[in-house]
RNA sequence: GCGCCUGUAGCUCAGCCGGAUAGAGCAUCUGCCUUCUAAGCAGAGGGCCAGGGGUUCGAGUCCCUUCAGGCGCGCCA
């Protein structure tokens, strides 16, 4: 199955290259071979609907001038059968190709008869992909950063989906190592302090402050007493992570539940640590020489595979060149670090199939990311098949201050917080608009109102008023039929046909946003969707209309709803009927 | 000190792997509702694409460099 696009953009190759043959054979080129050339879409709507650079690009190879090598194309193409009407030779050299009547009618007739799927593609051609993202600690409540990570992750996952790749979504929770024993010892301290004072213990700085252990602590000392004060101190420990724990991820389930996100599994970390996998890792690393023992940890030389991933090499303040940082396996106290279960973690991922794996991760993990792919190589797989995306943080402002996001002080605002304010829709609408790359602010003082001027009512609005045309049309009995071309070749002025040619970038669209991992592209191009529909509104009317043109322009308005409720779909947002 | 990301209109950002006269939203100003939803549309003003070099037919886009902001550089995750 191919695409309108995809075929008129064949036939234009197509006819291109027996031009060139043709004017070969007539002595007006020499017999070179064609370098490969672009066909793009110009801004500027007088230089044609489709603009071909192969004259400049071959000017090389024919030693000729752009603008002559241009002409003699254009002498002697051919373009009888195809989309295309006529051809210009114009500025530098330019091929400038017009789109034909029929392609408008074709078009529209092509998105009404795809229906809900329109927009899909086997581009990714059933390859398996898993994206990962939010993975938020379990130790604590998810924030604001999550909040753009579940976002843009979920969306790329649906992308990547409509784009013919089988996806998968997974969350890793951390219920194992280091912040887990924080978290018990936080427990702990709270616990012990309701029984002995808040002065008798005091808790350490680096553990964790939250209001919400103090909770756990409560919740824990309702249903316990003070039958574990005096007992083991891991027994004690224990007992407050297995009441706590399970709280806090199903409170996480929720939470993306609410925000629409619904993983195909949620893999705890603790598996590898009891399965061995973890520790597989750690021996298939030693056994390749990978490994050395110091200061009684056992440490991973990430330098050896990492350089390839890493873009410069470091110079330390002496100037010398030193290589990527080695990283510590296991500690000296013989628990594994995270970075180790997360090479075990990865591992796993790949054993279950998946040909890509895409990480969404906060920006400020930005330096494993080379010694992440270069570990995978050395056990064996390919770097290149993990691929992250790096989301920079979300800046939280108040009053037009800067608010420190930290799960330590238990200020962060919570993702639950914001859900409560900010409709989802809105949220994530809002969190797709901007590039990973890019930095955001988000102003809690402005929610609300940020959420009443979000462009996602604008484009749902454009929904909503093409619903409402065919519920007053249907009020005069007047119901969409099956158009015929005669009708279609009606929908002539600029506004149907700017609007019909961005209804054939849809599936275009999904693929590129797929390519470049940036869902943010389907905001986009819902937004420009919207402005086109609403300027083709208020230049044509449909009702009172005569019949014919009447109903190509209710087709036209199916089109354009379908595809609208097809990109609102994907991103998980409603397409009211009304508003 | 080093690395990663960013720098385009007053503000927030696009700019289709080098193409034609650099775009949109918000904000400001001016118009458009007795006919399909004015949460809309039309128009106006606003730019040394951070600065400087380079690569070529051609650079906002690629390379080098300077400056500015964000984030990292742990036996934390």
């Amino acid at each position: 199955m191919s695409t309108i696009v995809q075929k008129t953009e064949s036939q234009l190759r197509l006819a291109i290259e027996k031009a060139v043959q043709a004017a070969v054979s007539a002595g007006e080129l020499p017999n070179e071979a064609l370098p490969p050339f672009a066909v793009e879409t110009p801004a500027d709507r007088t230089h044609g609907d489709l603009a071909v650079n192969a004259a400049m690009v071959s000017a090389r190879a024919f030693k000729k001038a752009p603008r002559q090598i241009a002409e003699a194309i254009a002498a002697h193409l051919e373009l009888d059968g195809t989309a295309l009407s006529r051809v210009e030779v114009a500025g530098p050299g330019f091929l400038n190709f017009f789109l034909a009547d029929s392609y408008y009618g074709d078009a529209v007739k092509e998105v009404l008869a795809e229906g809900d799927n329109y927009g899909r593609s086997n581009y990714g051609e059933g390859k398996k992909v898993m994206v990962e993202y939010v993975s938020a600690n379990p130790t604590g409540p998810m924030h604001m950063g999550n909040a753009r990570g579940g976002a843009l992750g979920d969306c790329l996952a649906s992308v990547l989906d409509a784009a013919g790749y089988e996806v998968s979504r997974e969350f890793y929770v951390n219920d194992a190592g280091n912040q887990i024993e924080k978290f018990a010892l936080s427990l702990e301290v709270r616990y012990l302090q309701l029984y002995k004072g808040e002065e008798a213990i005091v808790m350490p700085e680096d553990a964790y402050h939250g209001d919400d252990i103090r909770e756990h602590a409560k919740g824990f000392a309702a249903k316990y007493g003070d039958s574990f004060v005096n007992a083991e101190e891991r027994e004690r420990r224990d007992a407050l992570v297995a009441y706590a724990l399970p709280l806090n991820i199903d409170k996480m389930h929720r939470d993306m539940a609410k925000y629409r996100i619904e993983y195909d599994r949620w893999f705890h970390e603790s598996v590898l640590h009891q399965n061995g996998e973890l520790q597989e890792v750690i021996d298939l690393l030693t056994e390749r020489g990978l490994t050395y023992e110091k200061d009684g940890a056992l440490w991973y030389r990430a330098g050896e595979h990492g350089e390839k991933y890493q873009g410069k090499k470091h110079t330390n303040r002496d100037g010398v060149e030193e290589g990527i940082k080695d990283e510590v396996l296991v500690r000296a106290n013989g628990n594994p670090t995270y970075f180790a279960a997360d090479i075990a973690y990865h591992r796993n991922k790949f054993a279950r199939g998946f040909d890509t794996c895409i990480d969404v991760w906060g920006a400020d993990h930005h330096g494993h990311v080379a010694r992440m792919k270069g570990a995978m190589d050395a056990i064996g797989l390919d770097g290149n098949k993990l691929q992250i995306v790096l989301i920079q943080l979300v800046r939280l402002m108040r009053d037009g201050e800067v608010v420190r996001m930290s799960k330590r002080s238990g200020k962060a605002i919570q993702l639950a917080d914001l859900l409560d304010e900010v409709p989802v829709d809105a949220a994530r609408f809002f969190f797709n608009l901007r590039e990973a790359s890019t930095q955001m602010d988000f102003d809690l003082g402005l929610a609300i109102e940020e959420s009443s001027s979000n462009p996602v009512y604008y484009v749902q609005y454009a929904h909503a008023r093409l619903c409402s045309i065919f519920r007053t049309l249907a009020e005069d009995g007047v119901t969409l039929s099956a158009p015929s071309d005669e009708q279609l070749v009606l929908l002539q002025t600029s506004e149907e046909r700017d609007l019909i040619r961005h209804l054939t970038a849809y599936p275009g669209a999904i693929v590129s946003c797929a390519k470049d991992q940036d869902p943010a592209g389907m905001t986009r191009y819902a937004m420009e969707l919207a402005t086109l529909f609403h300027k083709f509104y208020n230049a044509c009317r449909v009702r009172g209309v005569e019949a014919d043109l009447q109903q190509a322009r209710l087709s036209l308005c199916e089109a354009a709803r379908i595809t609208l409720k097809n990109v609102l779909t994907l991103l998980k947002i409603d397409a009211p009927e009304k508003m």
